[in-house]
RNA sequence: GGGCGGGUAGCGAAGUGGUUAAACGCAGCAGACUGUAACUCUGCUCCUUAGGGUUCGGCGGUUCAAAUCCGUCCCCUCCCA
């Protein structure tokens, strides 16, 4: 009898558009099948910093972002699995992604021991000693229960010198190959591989391929916004576009800002997340079809229009720009609540519209369209 | 009426002869933010035609030099009558 393995997403490439290549698709999970191009939000410490779960739904397509080494320190991966994953502990009825834990071997730099075995890290509050492996990060994963799940891999600089990358990718692709041992769940839980490399093509190439080999459920593309231009970025979503597999998602790591998104999408993106419209609505900016704005300027201090004419957002549909700038000026609470609202719903529009302007073959048209009015 | 302590930039508060246009905090203004150590971080905040100019309760002194020392006046806190 034959076996019949069952995975844990299927990717279904639907159309290209005509203009510009870019895929629509839909992604199919255990919890929900999922229209590309998607932008997931982040809920590192397994919260959409100041939304609660029905606000997510209404802002996200229904999948976003949780982080290992975050959950696994507070409060502890043991214990979201006495609740049966992140699911369970906070009661997100959607899909879930968790990273791996390898962006903060990056972002912890000035903290931290790369070794064969795994990282040693500083607890970045306790400064206790901490270590990490790939099966580690896998066993966490396994526990912290998503849909998708990230190979722990190594993010280097993006100006690391040639000798140092090719080291560390190389570094990163046998880990991806434990973590894919280590893996328990393959048939519930989808492992992707993370394409590294810097700004170097043959690394990237050569990286895109091996993992190709090791033949994951999706790809990722790592190292990437972390501080290099756009141009540089771009130039290697080029290069990578015609090696990854057609009938497997790609998702773009950390990515989030709308012109990054658009034209990440041309490259041939599917997925990307970003802590951007969380994280700039909490400092007082929202992201709006002009461009963004801070909302703590004085010439909003007696504005009465909306964050966005071109918003139908309930934030957008109910507040004038004068009361929300108040709230940031009087530090309230709702203020960076509803801004953030807001501006999960402009990138889940954008999306929307993304996913649209591709079945009419004309994202490109799209992407003239919508620069003319965004400024930066 | 007597005594003590005070009056410093929008506010609070250092400084007690020169390197002080004056620490620091707050408020204010602006900027940054891309797999979240992030309700965080960075600038600016007397005037200026950018060369300078005018400041530390007021006025007047001492001194090469004063927010800082002296005199005097005004105001405030507290204590005693």
């Amino acid at each position: 009898m034959k076996m019949v393995i069952i995975m844990a997403i299927r990717y279904e490439l639907i159309h290209e558009c005509k203009q510009t290549k870019a895929r629509y698709g839909i992604l199919h999970t255990p919890h929900g099948s999922f229209e590309t191009p998607i932008f997931m939000p982040v809920g590192t410490k397994a919260t959409v910093k100041t939304l609660e779960n029905s606000e997510i739904k209404e802002v996200s397509d229904g999948l976003i972002l949780a982080n290992t080494y975050h959950l696994w320190l507070e409060p502890g991966d043991e214990i979201i699995k006495m609740h049966n994953g992140i699911r369970g502990f906070s009661k997100w009825d959607g899909a879930l992604l968790t990273d791996s834990g390898g962006f903060q071997v990056f972002s912890l730099s000035d903290i931290r021991k790369i070794k064969e075995e795994g990282v040693e890290f500083r607890h970045h509050k306790s400064g206790a000693k901490l270590f990490m492996s790939p099966e580690d990060s896998i066993r966490i994963q396994n526990n912290l229960g998503a849909d998708i799940i990230m190979s722990f891999d190594e993010c280097p600089p993006f100006n690391s010198t040639y000798e140092y990358m090719k080291d560390s990718v190389e570094r990163t692709l046998r880990w991806a190959k434990r973590g894919k041992e280590a893996h328990k769940f393959p048939n519930t839980q989808a492992l992707f591989g993370i394409v590294q490399g810097g700004p170097y093509k043959d690394l990237r190439k050569m990286c895109a391929e091996e993992l190709i080999k090791m033949d994951f459920p999706g790809y990722s593309i790592g190292g990437l916004s972390v501080g290099e231009s756009k141009t540089e970025m771009y130039e290697v979503l080029d290069e990578l576009k015609s090696i990854m597999p057609k009938n497997k998602p790609r998702y773009l790591m950390g990515v989030g800002t709308p012109d990054d998104i658009i034209e990440g999408v041309i490259r041939g993106i599917d997925m990307f997340d970003c802590v951007n419209p969380t994280r700039l609505a909490r400092h007082g900016s929202a992201m709006t079809s002009v461009g963004r704005i801070s909302i703590k300027n004085k010439i909003f201090e007696k504005d009465l229009t909306p964050l966005d004419e071109n918003c139908d957002c309930k934030i957008c549909k109910t507040y004038t720009k004068s009361y929300l700038r108040h709230l940031f000026k009087a530090e309230e609470y709702l203020g960076p609540r509803l801004v953030s609202y807001h501006n999960l719903y402009f990138l889940k529009k954008l999306s929307k519209n993304i996913r649209n302007a591709i079945k009419n073959d004309n994202l490109g048209d799209f992407k003239e369209d919508f620069f003319s009015k965004y400024y930066k």
